[in-house]
DNA sequence: GTGGGTACGTACTTCAAAGTAGGTACTTCA
DNA sequence: TGAAGTACCTACTTTGAAGTACGTACCCAC
């Protein structure tokens, strides 16, 4: 029922999640046990983590490695297609670096200098 | 009440509505008016439409030029951020497009090859 | 004078994503 | 003994984005 129109629709429905693009960053520094995550993605709830994980796997984006032992162990990372989508968000993540604060005054005081 | 925890996020807030990537993709081709983009962007609402272009000229990817005659005419183009959006986002889009197929199929069949 | 085109605005509804709050089964540490 | 950590799952509620359906004011062609 999607049915993407083109290749950016399908792109930005990946990492269109609200913490995916964290979880990305953080992935591509270093492969993370979901603990590590709940604690460096400050505010995300563990249900909406997992959910957003379960998806970026599905897409195919992001590995899950279960180690079978007690207490449990789960350690995700980034696929080869998940590494090959971070270097597509660099130059995106640049952009966005160099306006974020113009975009985040423009998205809530509304004026840009307020005096 | 955002606050962007780093560049990408910003830019995915930027880019994250449902028919962003399409109304960039067709200003990035060329200027369009008003229903021209309505009539390019097959099942897009007038309000909707509206909506985003306020929101993508909010955010100073895009312009929004009224020519004061009747009937009115309303011309929207990228601005110079816009374009360098455009670009940055060229990456990505070439990583969906070489997998919009699987995207496609695990999102809504599940297995990758029904027989 | 009626229908179509221009570019909106506004009220209401729908629906999916995200948030909240609980539970599981097992272990180690104090 | 009981509190804390591991990685989840499930049910329920809230929120906000998108969809639907109308109205505005003006013009032109038929």
């Amino acid at each position: 029922m999607a049915e993407f129109l083109c290749g950016l629709d399908a792109a930005v429905a990946v990492v269109g999640g609200k913490w995916k693009p964290l979880i990305l960053w953080a992935l591509s520094v270093r492969p993370r046990r979901t603990g590590e995550l709940r604690r460096e993605l400050t505010g995300v709830s563990e249900k909406v983590l997992v959910q957003q994980l379960r998806e970026l796997e599905r897409d195919g984006v992001v590995r899950r490695e279960v180690h079978d032992q007690v207490p449990p162990k789960v350690v995700y990372s980034l696929t080869d297609d998940g590494v090959a989508l971070d270097r597509a968000l660099r130059p995106l993540g640049d952009w966005g670096e160099e306006r974020m604060v113009e975009i985040n005054s423009v998205r809530q005081g509304g004026a840009v200098a307020p005096p």
